[in-house]
DNA sequence: TAATTTTGCATCGTGAACGATATAAATTTG
DNA sequence: CAAATTTATATCGTTCACGATGCAAAATTA
């Protein structure tokens, strides 16, 4: 069939897509009584890591453009989670640090993870499949991230 | 250490959501010169399989919510791909179907996803394990549908 | 058949994502 | 050192994505 390819069910992007945001849906009960979304969850895993560090860095592990971290940043300092000031030796930069809200945030996330762990093998009765499937998802994020800054 | 499990390195939800994004931003060259998007393009898709289908079928293929498809379809009609008709039977559908632009751009988006394959396999130098990739995402995707379904 | 509930779609508001553009500060060049 | 370039961040406009809500038509129930 001359068209084969472009069933919807062929696609490999489509299901990652897809998985992507059922997943943050999945979020979702964990993430709500806490007041933050899932990016912005992302943001404090970072912060979490390294306290006090440039919208730069943090767009950067994220794989995020800076116009895209910046506004969440801004809407997380209103939400009083983040503090951001201008960088002591290099001006144009802005830190951003944790605040108290922030950091103790810390504390009511840390069981997420196993929280998320424990619902999809309550739903897919499997983990290893999972697992297994991280080296592969950060071999293609790394191929394509180096080839878009190569353009 | 207390938060290991909190680390970015560990969440396979990121890898999903960084690889979802990073593999759309991969269709751009293909879509832009369309003048389509990637979720526009996923909609064309489900009607090029099947033409005249009304906005709940689209977005149930798509795993997506009506109020996500029906401006996404309306922003395509502006666009001339396609049109949206009231149903015979039950008046409260809106049947899409193709127009002629519409049908016209299945021919010249023929070969997208033959390009894709290509660039992956080019860019991680692994295809099989990507195709291996499909039905744990598949298995994924319908836990997660039936649970938040079942709310 | 009348009243109630459900269904299909649309609208609104909020929060991402990101390309394009702007701006000021730092860096490099001439 | 002055001019040109690069860098760090911000702003703007457009498109998703989705929860909440609205509304009319269909289906169900009384």
């Amino acid at each position: 069939m001359e068209y084969e390819q472009l069933k919807l069910d062929n696609q490999l992007c489509f299901r990652l897509y897809t998985a992507a945001r059922l997943t943050m849906g999945a979020y979702h009960p964990y993430l709500d009584p806490l007041g933050i979304t899932y990016p912005q969850y992302l943001v404090l895993l970072v912060l979490w890591e390294q306290d006090k560090q440039p919208v730069n860095d943090i767009a950067h592990k994220l794989f995020l453009e800076t116009n895209t971290v910046t506004p969440l940043l801004q809407r997380m300092e209103k939400a009083g989670l983040v503090k951001r000031t201008k960088g002591k030796e290099d001006t144009r930069q802005r830190i951003v640090s944790l605040t108290k809200k922030g950091i103790e945030m810390r504390e009511q996330a840390k069981h997420i993870p196993d929280c998320l762990s424990d619902e999809i093998i309550q739903i897919t009765g499997e983990e290893e499949e999972f697992v297994r499937m991280i080296p592969s998802l950060d071999k293609l994020i790394e191929g394509l991230k180096r080839t878009t800054n190569n353009k």
